[in-house]
DNA sequence: ATAAATACTGCAAAAACCTGCAAAAACACG
DNA sequence: CGTGTTTTTGCAGGTTTTTGCAGTATTTAT
């Protein structure tokens, strides 16, 4: 097997699982283990991956932790204000979870009049605050990594109601491949609540546009507005001017 | 497992619960006590935590006291002490909300395995912090005031599980008079989640002791387990010692 | 005060690493 | 095609890192 076939194998397991060990290479590729650890020093030097004793590290996976801090904070209350001017007195609201609706849901105007199904704990007990919005959460299991309600009884109870205007946070938004995710279960629960409602609004702020995973939700298409913090005549935003699909 | 995943693991345990036990590290990871304690050993040297006996804490722990105001905070710590001794591996467990069983769900032993339905957002949130367990979150309206799930759907969904064990704080405990309440909806809820588990605990700061409200929720005889922060021969507790009610 | 839990120290085996070297393979070019 | 050069690979050996264990000291809890 050629060198280069190697670093390409190395580099799929980083990429499928995070990390690699060597011993575990020696046995899958069949040369010796001084083989492996020159690969590993290549990738590493070629800044490809992050070696450690006994394999190797994705370069991604070191910051899974430090999320302590809300990232990108401003960009995210500039796309909840205008995602707002969307909600009008008397509407049916449902929500996703994410950092980009808890600040929405921080944002709203005191004496909006509305009622609000979501999906996420966090975003039910800042909607509470309010006086006048009526608050249901939808029950299910509970997702360690979404902090969301996920699964069949979620989406049961979202077969039954059907919202005005669906707000979803993003993980990635591109021109040709619309709205993908990487979790599937997740996945099956952002294309019932599109389904489910009426309208659609995505909140994306810029840096996750023109990025495409794995699991397809929406074409843009089935999206009826797009929420940035850039203004809508950016260029940035030029190739998702769609029919149907208004940018604000 | 490589040992930078261990410290990465520790880290995320640490920023999620302030704090980690040793022994819990030792069974959550399979590696002998010594090697936890050298990790621990190295993250503390290069400033990452703070090494304790017995495990370790977070280095902002120290100085974020905004949780501190939780009224007679010790009381309720020592009530979850006492409650989880009764929670066992495999159980399938019916939590109400309230400070006391937030704090209890704080408080639980890394390594249980068990299963957890809870009306409140609050404990769904602090039990999604725990690998072994799984969350249910019973959705519904959600109320302003007691930040729990209620109402017709609740009711229902109740209807279908039938739990191990039911965990309830108290509004207010009486010898005669029992369990009792204020809210009408929150007592339908409370009579429910009784009926619906097979054993149920009280948590009860002994200043709620010997108060009675306007709606009755249950009997003593009802309840199977009184947790106080008082020993179980406390004086206080006398008129509470009832054929099948066990103080702990 | 005593028992149990936890920590520390030194040690030894195993695993992983590194360096230099030489055979084998691939390559370049007259 | 042949020959010199470069690259790749495995190996021998010595070094470092990691890990568990045993024995002893210390802390915590009752």
């Amino acid at each position: 097997m050629l060198k280069k076939e190697r670093h390409d194998f190395v580099m799929r397991q980083i990429n499928l699982h995070n990390r690699v060990l060597t011993s575990d290479l020696v046995q899958l590729l069949n040369v010796s283990e001084d083989t492996i650890r020159r690969d590993l020093q290549e990738l590493s030097d070629s800044n490809q991956l992050i070696k450690v004793h006994g394999g190797a590290l994705s370069k991604s996976y070191q910051s899974s932790f430090d999320d302590s801090t809300v990232y990108a904070k401003d960009a995210k209350i500039s796309i909840a204000k205008k995602a707002i001017s969307l909600i009008k007195d008397g509407m049916v609201v449902l929500t996703g979870g994410g950092t980009t609706i808890i600040e929405l849901a921080k944002q709203l105007p005191e004496n909006l009049h509305a009622t609000f199904f979501t999906i996420s704990p966090f975003v039910a007990i800042e909607l509470a605050k309010y006086a006048k919005i009526e608050v249901i959460l939808i029950g299910g299991l509970f997702s360690k990594n979404s902090q969301v309600t996920y699964g069949g009884h979620v989406i049961n109870q979202l077969s039954e109601i059907s919202p005005d205007l669906c707000l979803l946070g993003t993980s990635a938004l591109h021109p040709a491949d619309g709205l993908t995710d990487t979790d599937w279960e997740i996945n099956q629960l952002k294309k019932t609540m599109l389904n489910a409602s009426k309208r659609t609004a995505i909140l994306c702020i810029s840096e996750k546009l023109d990025i495409s995973l794995r699991l397809k939700v929406a074409t843009l298409e089935n999206i009826h507005y797009l929420v940035t913090e850039l203004s809508a005549d950016d260029p940035a935003l030029a190739t998702y001017k769609v029919k149907n699909l208004q940018i604000l």
